[in-house]
Parts: C-alpha cells; structure tokens; sequence
RNA sequence: GCGGGGAUUGCCGAGUGGUCAAAGGCGCUGGACUUAGGAUCCAGUCUUUAGUAGUUCGGGAGUUCGACUCUCCCUCCCCGCACCA
C-alpha cells in the first residue's frame, strides 16, 4: 500500500469516528471562553472546487487552533439559495437548454458514475429546491470530507420559512428605524417576460456584459409646438448642433407624453412605456416626413434643419440624433456624405445653399487636437462615409475619451465656458432638466435579448426601495464598528473604508429570485434582495436548533419573540401569549444567543469585502447593540491553478470532492494552508504539492518509527539536546504566529522547520545509542502532533491513538509554550555549529583539498564584551571609531587590546551589522564545539578538530589566524 | 477615470529598517542508490576569494549611520467599480 492509499484510509476512518461522536457540535459550557466563528453559507447552485477549499481550510485550521487553545467553538453552517441563480439554472434546466444541461452533467458527474443516474438527477434540476437541496447535501459532505470541524446540526436554508420570518423582522426593525427609502430605479427589463434579467438570463451575459446607460433625451422643438427628442450620452455638446439627423425610412411615433407631444422612434416608444411614463400615441409617420422641418435648439435657441441619414439607429435611445460635426465623428461623415449627394438633396428637395453652408461648430478644446476633433480622426483613420461603421466607432469611443478627460468648454458655450468637459456635462444637462428642455432616457449599452427569445430594454421601477447606506448617523455608526474590529490582514482595512465612503442607496428588493417577501409590501411580489438578506444570519444560526427541536412553526416566530430573543425588548409573558410558544423554549433561545453572540470571528474571500462584509457591519450597528457587533474580519485571496484562474472553460477545475483521492485531505490542509499567505494569490502547483506530499511522508516514517516506544527521562546528550531546544523554540514561534491568524507561519515553524531539524538530528543519529535517539525523537513528534492536529487533523489522531492515548486530540488542549534561557543558548550553539561547519566547507571548496587537521581559534571573550559595548552606544546612530576607543578605555578588558579594538572598529564602520548580533560566550562556543568534534570529525574525512581560544589555549598559529577570530565566527586553519 | 494591490536572483515565490547574497519550491549541475528510472536521498547553483570582497531585489531621486524594506516621481502588470452571488 502506498503512503497516500495508507493515509487516505485514515482520514476515512477518523472523519467516520468524529461524526459518529459529534465532537464538532456546539454546546453551552461556562467554564470555558466561547468563540464563535462563522464562515459565509455556501450559494448551493453547484459544485465546489479547491478555491473554496483554500477558504474554508483556513477558517477550519483556525478553529481546530481554537478550539485546542481552550475555547468553546461553534462553527455552524446553514446554505444560501435565495436570489436568481438557482431560479435561472431551473429554468434552463426546463427549458433544455444545452450548455445548462452538460454544465450540471458535469457537476453531478463529480458525485456520480452512472450515466442514467446523472441524467434523471439533472431532470430534477427543473424544480429549484431540488438544486438547493442537491448541492447543499454535496457541498456539507464535501466539507466533512476534508475534515471541517463544522457542527452539521444547526444547518438551515435562507429558503426556509422559519429564516423568512427572521429577514422579516429584521427588515420591520430597518423600517422602523428610517433606513429603507424609496425611489425610482432602471433595470434591465424582458419586455416579454415583463421582469428585470440579471446576467444569467442574458444571451451571453456572462460573455458580454449588458449595462443601463443614462442618455439625456433633450427636446428640440418643432414648429408646431411637439419635440423631436434626441438623445446623447454627450449634452455637453448641444452649442455644436448644426441639424437633427432622421432615418428617413424608418418609423416614427407622435405621442403624448407626460402633458407634452414627442416625436421618437417607434421603438423608442415602445420603451418610453416601461420608463415610467405616461403615453398615448398619436400618430405613426415615417421620418422623410420630418425631413426639411426646422427644430430649435434649447438654450441657445437656433433654428437647425432637419436632414435624413442612414446612419441613424431607431433602436437606439430615441432614434433621432442632433448632429455635431465638430466633436462626433458619426455625424461628420454623414454631413459630409449629404453634402456631396445629389440624388438624396434631389429626392428631398434640401436647400443646397443652406446645406451647403453648414460647417462643424468647435465647442471644446482638447489637448492633442486642433479645431475639429472629429474631422482630424475621421481623416487620420480614412473614413470615407457614414458606412464605416468600424472605424467611425473606434473614432468615436478615443473623441468621446479624451475629450471627456481632458477636454474645456470654449466660450461659444457661454456661462460653461472653461469648465472642463467630465463636469460640464452634468452642469449642462442639469440645466436643460431644470428648465424641462431634456429628461433621463435608459437604454442598454449594448443589444440584448433574453434567454427566451425577446428583447432586453432598460425599464424604470417606480417604488423601489432602497437601503440608504448613505444614512450620515448609519455610515458614522458603521465606521466606530469598523474602527473597533479586528481585520486580518490589517491591510484590507482600508478597502472597507473606502467602500463605507462609497456606499449610498442600495436597491434592496426585486421582482424576481428566490427569497423572503418583503414585508413592507406584501402581496405586490417584491423580494428581498439576496445579499440584503444574509447580513445578520450568524444569530440565527444560535436559535434555529432550538426553533426546530421544539417544533415551533413558522407563523409563531413574530417579531415580538426575536425582539425579546435578540434585543431583550418586551417581556417573556407577553410574548408566550402572543406566540404559543412555552417559557422554556423562548428562555433556551435567549440564553442560546446570549451565549454565542457576537460573532467572533469571521472568514472569507476578500471579494465579499465590498459587499457583504460591509452590508454585515451596517445592518449589525443597526440592529443590535454595540456588544453583539462583529469582532473581527478574515480574509484570503484567490486560488489559481499552475498560474490560471480556474474555469470551466479551461477544464482546469478541481472540485472538492476529488480531494481526497487525488491528493488526500491532509496532504491537501498542508499545502493549502502554508504554501501561501492568506492576503496572497496562492498558485496551486503539481510539482510543490509534491514536495509537500513528500515532507508530509518523512514526518510520517519519523513519527510511525516511534510511536511504540515507551517515554521514558533520559539524560539527554548534546544533539538530542539542541533538537529539543530548537522542537521547543520552533514550536513558540509557531504560537506566536497564530495570535496574529498567521497560519502559513505556524506552518512553517511547526512543521516545515522541525522536520528540518529532526533531518539534522538524524544524520548525527549513528553517534547516539539507538534508545536515545528513539526516546527524543517520540518527545519531539509528540509534541509536533499535538501542535500540528489543526492542521493535518487525521493523522495526528491516528498517531495519537497510536501512541496509546485515548483521547480524540482534536479536543486536546494546546498548552503555552516556553523557551527557556536553555532552549535559547542551545538554539545559538546549533546555529553556531551550523555556521562553523559551513565555514570549513566553504573552505575545504576553494583550497580543494582534504584537511588532516582543522585548527579551529574561538575568541578571546573581550571580543564579545566590544560587540556588547558598540550594540549599546551605537543603537542608533553612526557607528564612530573615536567614541568606541573612548568607551572603550574605559572598560578594564577592554583597555589592554586597544590596537585590536580598532581594527575591530574599523571593520564595524564598514559593516554596522556584524556586532548587532546575538552571542555566546567563547567558553560557552568552545564546549559546543567539543560535544561536536566528532560528528566534525567525521564529515570532513577524520580530520582531526583541535579548539583554541584565543588570549587562552592557543599552542599552534602559524598564520596568526587566532586574531581574526570573532565572536560567533572563529578563525580557521586547515593542514 | 476612480479605488486597491503588485514588480525580488533562470522560473514561481518568501522577505517589510540591521545575522540579507536574500527562506522554500521548481529548473539545472554533480553525487549516492543503481545492470531501470520521469522514484528517493545528498550537495551545489550572482561574480570573486582560504572563510574575503564586489554587484544585485522594475527605473530615477530622497530620508537614514544603514533600505529589498520608508518617502516622492516614472514605467509596466493585476483586481474591483454595485443591485450580482
């Protein structure tokens, strides 16, 4: 059997023992400090893959850490499936649609083999519960599966009715308190449907983004008092306007809009309906009738023609387009065009003079331009007409950029004039609404159609209602939670602020998706929003357990109880009379929440901090007192897979529950958890899982190799000593990171780091009795299992029940670790030997030759007493070879080597680092090397180690190598 | 455009004021094991040198006794910008 089929057994067999144990699951102790953590709810819609595994095994490390560091955890899980996805993968589903069915083909194909099989369970797909319910049972066994610590018995979906009444109550409060307001909104609309469309109803949405543009519709009015609309994206640009532009052939519409008359494109029409107006047509004409007819422009008030064009689209905005030669590249080549064409002037009867002299009006100055902007590009690009479609909208989209950015308004704009063009253009189009001469027309940046078949419009929703995150009191609020959380890493702090800053209205309801009916207005099919709804749910998971155990239906969970329940509002009677539900449960509910409440910790994916972190904060400091606020935020970047992102498309998606046959759980943990920080992009390479797997497999043969030996005290001898000093010492660093969530850290130290120092000791393994080393090596891995368990849980209790204990060390208790002024003297002496040994090598390499004796010259001890002196004096400021001889006067060891002492000095001017480090006295240097000289010995062939100290015991310096000794760095002489 | 993050030695990536020529991995070179290895283990991997010294961390300037680390400018790259989970 190999080592991954040997440890893959494992993990099978422990995950079953903690199941059936239910150790993970949440309880109520007072004796021991809670800490309750919670990760995001899964959004049950599919399968997940290694990238939510990198975050929910950070947030398990971290709990399993907690939980041994004496806590009382809860990390509950509950599922999400309110919202549009899961409705519109049921509507493909029904609906055939192709690459919908191979998509969920291939996420059940994850769970199962059976072709028949995998086709009735899509079948099912139809019905959007059994998506949920499908995906949420294989994401909870994906979890357990990779040895989640999670209490699987307060689960909950945002579908069920008893979550409904708690988003209600909670919206009643929002309500209550001035936060939810109302307004219009555009979205995006099937006009066969009559419903908004998110991406995933869109042809090619996710492909394609579709957006809500805001024109400006601005009216330029006809002779006999009606208004030829035309809309721009630029209202900046109407002092340039020297026609209208109509598609002759195309159809129009006169209507009676709002208490005015319009002239627009059928079309447009059609789509002025959905915006929140009042229309009754009047008329159908065709556009050559209006050609010729005279418009006048708002504000300045001319009179311009109107001329036909080809290039005008009547599905778009309003399908009648004021021309600006100067600035508009479009209507450059069109004017250009109808100047030169006979048969059109002809046909319409056009004024060749007055045509004639029309010329573009310059209105801004842009850097890089001359007068015209449009003519220039036009010209450099080599459009030839109004038929150039692609070269006209490149010119346009680089016209409409640098202008917008760096473009004045000259002074034929008037009261404009200077004012640069990014706020001109609100300037101008707030003037001409005040003044009723434009109003808001929506249309799609791009044309879109519905999965079914009809056109996407921009519509406007009267009475939609809004989350005012703008709320001045709220924001400020949101920002003293902000303030006094902790989140990990610091750095994303910022982004939370300037998301807080940038939070404003936030539509909350919608017309479609799965979710809890809006209370506000009930009956008329509005739903709460999905991200709306899920801000405050940690509380509910500290209750849900309580409402089910006791059978309590839905229709009894009022306000009242939650207001008792959460905010200590009302009395327990009256809420018993109103609810039917006994004093018991009510009490074990507020006692419940009480207990777990705040939430302490929170892990995710930092791309939930600009929407849902932040929405958690607010809606937090709205509803709850400052003492159940959140604590602290987690956050972690993304997973790539050998430097791609991983995508369907790429095939390059490794689903969880592949895990553990591909790679095995623990092996998995290892990696995920330390081969990145959490703040960094971690690139998920073959080749260092590995290596990973590799490590993983020594410290099994070590800890396997021991786990029958009985621990007993020995006298320990030199190497054993240093591998426990330095076990111990890496093992406190490896706590130490954790206080700050630094899990790659505690990785490194508690594991990486300690199999490297057990590699060390092992090679020296020959010179110590095989008892001993046996002994130390138990010690050590004992206490490696017992730190590293949160990590590699499965086999540190595999190795545990090993060793003959009986007690699950998931449960087991991690005790504070201390370095002791030994351990540290013993750390120094290994990494003094360690540097000294590589000295020799590094020798030995460049002289080529192999040495019969190494002369090894330790320092005097004044040597030490200088560095400590310069450490002292220099701390901070310039090392300075006076001062030091000064000082050093002054120091009676010191005193008698003043010639050394400066040319010591001069070497630390040069280098101001080489006395900062830490030492050890040369007495203490030359023991360490004479419990090492064999070992020595023995790697450099049997040369012979002779130890001197200089000032001391030195018979033998030819070369007069003893006086370039230093502390922590003694002189060598090879023979 | 706005906001955020980044640029490190052949590659991927640690490092955030002094034991830094800079962890670790990959790759490459040599060795061990080997009549096989794309397996495993050991060693080496900027230049130079008896353990020294020199030149490096996108480019430029500055702060400092000292900068890969701090400040400013420039160049290039990535991510987010809303009603979508």
């Amino acid at each position: 059997m190999t080592f991954l089929d040997e440890i893959r057994q494992i993990e099978k067999k422990w995950q079953k023992k903690w199941q059936e144990d239910q150790i993970f699951v949440g309880k109520i102790d007072n004796s021991r400090p809670k800490w309750f953590i919670t990760l995001p709810y899964p959004y049950a819609s599919g399968a997940f893959h290694l990238g939510h595994a990198r975050t929910y095994n950070l947030g398990d490390v971290i709990t399993r850490f907690k939980r041994q560091r004496g806590n009382n955890v809860l990390w509950p899980m509950a599922f999400h499936i309110t919202g549009t996805p899961v409705l519109s993968v049921s509507w493909k589903i029904k609906n055939k649609d192709e690459k919908e069915w191979q998509k969920y083909r291939d996420y059940v194909s994850i769970y199962e083999n059976n072709k028949k099989k995998i086709e009735e369970t899509v079948a099912t797909f139809e019905k959007p519960e059994n998506v949920a319910t499908y995906f949420a049972n294989k994401i909870i066994n994906d979890f357990l599966g990779m040895g989640f610590s999670i209490d699987d018995t307060k689960q909950f979906t945002t579908g069920d009715l008893e979550y409904n009444k708690f988003i209600e109550w909670q919206y009643g409060i929002l309500n209550e308190k001035n936060l939810i307001t109302k307004g219009s909104y555009p979205i995006l609309w099937c006009v066969n449907d009559k419903n908004a469309v998110g991406e995933d109803d869109i042809k090619d949405g996710d492909v394609s983004k579709v957006e809500v543009n805001e024109f400006v519709g601005i009216k330029f009015e006809l002779d006999n008092g009606s208004f030829l609309v035309a809309a721009t994206l630029r209202p900046e640009t109407i002092f340039g306007a020297t026609n209208v532009w109509i598609h002759p052939d195309a159809d129009y519409e006169e209507m009676q809009i709002d208490n005015e008359l319009w002239i627009v494109s059928e079309e447009a029409a059609m789509k002025l309906k959905e915006q929140d107006h009042q229309i009754d047509s009047l008329r159908k004409l065709k556009g050559k009738e209006l050609v010729n007819q005279e418009v006048v422009v708002p504000i300045t008030s001319f009179k311009i023609p109107i001329y036909p064009a080809t290039f005008v689209d009547t599905d778009h905005a309003t399908g009648v387009v004021y021309s600006v030669p100067a600035h508009a590249p479009y209507d450059y080549a069109a004017l250009a065009d109808l100047q030169r064409d006979e048969e059109t002037i002809e046909e319409y009867n056009l004024n060749r003079d007055r045509l004639g002299k029309i010329k573009p009006i310059s209105l801004i100055t842009v850097k890089g331009y001359g007068e015209f902007p449009a003519v220039e590009l036009c010209e450099k690009l080599g459009v030839k007409s109004q038929k150039d479609r692609e070269k006209l909208e490149e010119a346009t989209q680089t016209i409409y950029k640098d202008e917008f950015y760096s473009g004045i308004m000259k002074e034929n704009t008037g009261e404009f004039e200077g004012l640069e063009v990014e706020k001109a253009k609100d300037v101008v189009a707030d003037k001409l609404r005040d003044n009723n001469l434009a109003a808001e027309i929506y249309e799609t940046s791009r044309e879109a159609f519905c999965r079914c078949g009809a056109q996407i419009i921009v519509a406007v929703l009267q009475e939609q209602y809004f989350l005012n995150y703008g709320d001045e009191k709220w924001k400020e609020t949101a920002f003293k939670a902000l303030n006094s959380m902790s989140i990990i890493p610091e750095k994303y702090r910022l982004t939370f602020e300037n998301t807080f800053n940038w939070l404003d209205k936030r539509p909350c309801v919608r017309k479609r998706g799965l979710g809890t009916e809006f209370p506000l207005t009930k009956g008329e099919g509005w739903i709460i929003e999905s991200l709306s709804d899920s801000v405050i749910y940690m509380a509910f998971y500290t209750v849900v357990q309580i409402i089910r155990e006791n059978q309590i239906k839905p229709e009894q969970l009022k306000p009242e109880l939650f207001d008792f329940v959460f905010l200590s509002k009302g009395s327990i009677e009256k809420v018993m009379e109103s609810t039917a539900i006994s004093e018991d449960s009510i009490n074990a509910m507020k006692e419940s929440f009480e207990y777990w409440y705040p939430n302490d910790f929170r892990h995710t994916a930092i791309t939930h901090i600009s929407n849902h972190l932040s929405f958690t904060i607010f809606h937090h400091v709205a509803i709850f007192p400052e003492k159940y606020w959140v604590k602290a935020f987690s956050l972690n970047e993304n997973l790539i897979n050998n430097g791609e992102a991983m995508s369907k498309s790429k095939g390059n998606v490794i689903p969880i529950a592949h895990i553990p046959e591909k790679y095995s759980v623990d092996l998995t943990r290892l990696h995920l958890a330390s081969v990145a920080t959490a703040d960094s992009v971690l690139d998920w390479r073959e080749a260092e899982v590995n290596y990973a797997q590799q490590r993983l497999k020594r410290f099994w043969e070590y800890a396997t190799s021991v786990t029958s030996v009985e621990n007993k005290e020995i006298n320990l001898s030199f190497p054993s000593k240093i591998l426990v000093s330095s076990v111990n010492s890496n093992l406190k660093k490896a706590l130490d990171a954790m206080e700050n969530y630094n899990v790659r850290e505690f990785i490194l130290n508690a594991f990486f780091t300690n199999l490297r120092s057990i590699d060390d000791f092992e090679k020296l393994a020959e010179h110590i009795p095989k008892e001993e080393t046996e002994i130390v090596l138990r010690k050590v891995i004992e206490k490696m299992i017992l730190v590293m368990s949160p990590v590699i849980p499965h086999l540190c209790e595999e190795l545990n029940e090993r060793m003959g204990n009986k007690q699950y060390i998931s449960l087991v208790e991690i005790p504070d670790i201390t370095v002791s002024e030994e351990d540290k003297s013993y750390a120094l002496q290994a990494k003094y030997l360690a540097n000294l040994q590589e000295d020799i090598e590094q020798v030995i390499k460049l002289v080529k030759s192999i040495p019969k004796k190494i002369h090894i010259y330790i320092n005097a001890e004044w040597k030490n007493k200088l560095y400590d002196l310069a450490k002292r004096i220099f701390e901070d400021e310039a090392v300075n070879i006076g001062k030091i001889m000064v000082e050093a006067k002054q120091v009676s060891e010191l005193s008698n080597y003043m010639k050394e002492v400066s040319d010591i000095a001069k070497l630390m001017t040069k280098n101001p680092s080489i006395f900062r480090i830490e030492m050890i006295s040369s007495s203490l240097q030359k023991r360490a090397v004479d419990e090492y000289k064999e070992f020595l010995s023995r790697i450099f062939d049997g040369a012979e180690i002779i130890v001197h100290i200089e000032d001391q015991e030195v018979s033998y310096d030819p070369q007069n190598k003893a006086r370039k000794s230093r502390p922590m760095k003694p002189a060598l002489l090879l023979e």
